[in-house]
DNA sequence: GCAATGACCCTGG
DNA sequence: CCCAGGGCCATTG
């Protein structure tokens, strides 16, 4: 395994209950931008291995990655578990629950 | 080693 | 709002 899947797991591991961040954040925050397809697809392989919370990866519009019939279903009800806001078209609000840690630095806890 | 693949993303119609 | 096309890049066959 390389560094950039254990970031990318690390990350996803500290994502806090109630939020949630896209593949593209999270390839970013790994240190590549551009990997947002990698990232999809080591929650695909890890997830079962490593306990990840795979549900509160979703993606830029807010909607969900997963199809239904594959386990997207079932992470709606995760989500909601949790307290986000899922809609009826299955998007969830973004201003409201996207996890972004340099915001929440600047703003100190906030 | 080359070709196909994908739980993505962006732009344009 | 829905669809198509192109870019992206590590993993897989």
């Amino acid at each position: 395994m390389n560094d950039f899947t254990k970031r990318v797991i690390d990350i996803i591991k500290r994502i806090p209950p109630g939020y949630v961040m896209t593949y593209g954040s999270i390839a970013e925050c790994a240190g590549n931008p551009r990997a947002s397809r990698q990232v999809s697809r080591i929650l695909h392989s890890m997830t079962a291995k490593y306990d990840l919370p795979w549900h509160r990866v979703i993606r830029k519009d807010g909607s969900i990655a997963l199809p239904n019939e594959a386990g997207g279903l079932e992470q709606i009800v995760l989500l909601t578990a949790e307290g986000v806001e899922v809609s009826v078209s299955g998007k969830i609000n973004m201003q409201r629950h996207f996890w972004v840690e340099a915001f929440l630095e600047e703003n100190d806890g906030l």
